[in-house]
DNA sequence: CTGAAAGCGCTTACAG
DNA sequence: CTGAAAGCGCTTACAG
């Protein structure tokens, strides 16, 4: 049997702005099929002749035909939508998660739909009933602090929607998760002060209520004790990820009768305060001090020096998350096979805040 | 009639995970009425008894009945989704569009689907065409810089996809708008510098291809021309919003025979260029330099001296763009009327990058 | 003020 | 390899 070449469409000279869009029942018209075999077509399922497909391909493109995304998810399985739930992130993070997951939803022909909640809430678990009740999304992305909300995660237990966690504070038996290493990345960018000779390296802690504090120091420390290298209290600050805490941490640690001559924080906010602080006391960035930080925000490269610091793969994080979800590898079985749980590799940038400590001793605050 | 109060939901002790959501007619066989006086309750629509009504309403709540979009959709002409299109925006502007956008969305039982286009492409009017042919939104917002787009702007009238604009470059006659009045705001901006003593005055201009640049360009002007003031041309510098171009500026304007005491950089990362380039060459900001923003992004308090500048109200006007959408005040007739344009007030945030001049004129660069 | 019937555009479950 | 029938959960257009 030939390949059968169906004719031009029959277009009206100009088509009204109000066209009726082709339904699949057109394109089984138009190919002489039944719809049923259309269906097949449009789901790529196998068993139907070549030329058959290629009929009914031709068809669909000479009407141009989208199925109606309502319609499929009404009567089929799939709604074709993943949810993005988030609440309060920093720009930054949200824009780049929110850029990763469109980009793999287009490839795979699904949507993005992104819902804010707020995490104290009281009627949170409601709240998230209702979305997936009205929405059914096919697959459910957390970020943040949600991620980690029991509330949030037994509703959509409850409600058997598939979902990822993306950087959560500990990985669970139960939910996939996609994740860096922020121990390793903390323990690189203290191996890096380390080998450009720094001995005497202060470190700002994050907000205890965070999961990522812990890692950062952790990474921190053991980076000190495999070199052999004393982790002095006075030289560690509790800070909270922002600007002013890194201010105070640089106010305190400079005060200090020797200084150190690095200052890992442990994010890019308390980063650049220690290095505003730094500034204003007088010293001069990177030769006096050294500052590092992390998560690679906008504003590392919009300040002088340019800040060392680790960029989280935030973008591939939320395209790993989509392409889990879509893949529908995990049926929901327990355990949960371990290729649920990823970790995406980061990248140490290296710019100008930091550099190798002088050879000869800095005089110290107090000689 | 007495209000009929139904008895408690014979409830499983515990329901299964899986339990079978309740639909229209189950709620209705509850209620002891027929679907249509089901829907006709739950769109709000008039002419149902104040009882049935209640009784209804009761079964609804009974049931945690949450009715299907994709339902409704396919059924009627709404779909409760709006979308968001954009391309490549700061994270701060895009992230402040859509928490404006869901909150409204969310208290109106609409969803907000987020898309991202690359303007570039070639099949961009495809690419919308397919989009909206598949989700069918119930309206569309379009960030700067697609909201200039004539490919997108074609494909969504084609489609008659209500669509509101989000600071487009110009307003059109036939699209609907919300935006701020940068004019009115880089002349507020002037004027404050030129309150607090200033008269040379530098400018920092955008790049020719964004309509803000001209814009606030002109704003400057007029504030300065408004005050008999001159504007030199070797005081206006041709930027293009980034950083580094912020740093030439400085450089240039530094280098001046007589300095300019301000600087207005029409965007933050502009004049955190300028902020770095003046205090690396040894100016205290603001005792001998003044530097203004525009944006108020994340970065402006992310400094020492923090920036004075603009704050944009981009929640507010996503927030607004939506209510237009869901409201369908517009039933697409021409001219648009005026209330489809709407102009959202800015707040200037005054600083510490700004102060009175020295009453006594500092020592010029070459005396 | 209320309801019975048809239909939106697909997929599912069968049958052949 | 292909199709006829039923049905997903609503709204529309009528009828009373």
């Amino acid at each position: 049997m030939t390949l059968a070449i169906p004719p031009l469409p029959p277009m009206a000279t100009k088509k009204p702005a109000t066209a009726q869009a082709a339904t699949i029942s057109d394109v089984a018209k138009r190919a002489g099929v039944s719809i049923k075999t259309v269906s097949r077509v449009m789901n790529n399922e196998p068993g139907v002749h070549a030329d058959t497909r290629a009929n009914v391909l031709q068809a669909m493109a000479d009407l141009r035909y989208r199925p109606s995304q309502s319609a499929r998810s009404l009567a089929g399985a799939r709604s074709f939508l993943i949810g993005l739930l988030y609440f309060d992130p920093s720009a930054a993070f949200i824009a780049s998660v929110q850029q990763g997951a469109t980009q793999k939803c287009r490839q795979a022909g699904y949507h993005l739909v992104v819902e804010s909640m707020d995490d104290d809430a009281h009627d949170l678990r409601e709240q998230v009933h209702r979305m997936v009740a009205t929405l059914r999304p096919d697959g459910m992305i957390l970020t943040p602090p949600l991620c980690d909300n029991p509330q949030v995660l037994k509703a959509l237990r409850e409600a058997g929607t598939p979902t990822v966690l993306v950087s959560p504070a500990r990985q669970r038996k139960d939910m996939p998760s996609v994740r860096m290493d922020d121990v390793h990345a903390a323990q690189e960018i203290t191996n890096l002060l380390i080998s450009l000779g720094h001995r005497r390296i202060a470190f700002v802690r994050g907000p205890d209520d965070q999961a990522a504090s812990a890692l950062r120091h952790e990474g921190f420390v053991e980076a000190m004790e495999a070199h052999g290298l004393p982790v002095e209290d006075e030289l560690v600050f509790a800070g909270n990820f922002r600007f002013d805490s890194g201010v105070a941490a640089a106010h305190k640690l400079l005060a200090l009768s020797t200084r150190p001559t690095a200052v890992f924080a442990s994010n890019d906010d308390m980063a650049l305060g220690v290095m505003a602080a730094a500034q204003r006391l007088g010293l001069v960035v990177p030769d006096e001090l050294n500052v590092a930080g992390f998560d690679d925000s906008p504003a590392a490269r919009l300040i002088w020096p340019e800040l060392t610091t680790v960029r989280q793969p935030t973008f591939e994080m939320a395209r790993a998350a989509v392409e889990m979800l879509i893949a529908g590898d995990w049926s929901g079985e327990l355990p949960l096979p371990a290729s649920m749980h990823r970790v995406l590799p980061h990248d140490v940038v290296v710019r100008d805040s930091t550099s190798a400590l002088a050879t000869r001793p800095r005089k110290p605050a107090h000689p």
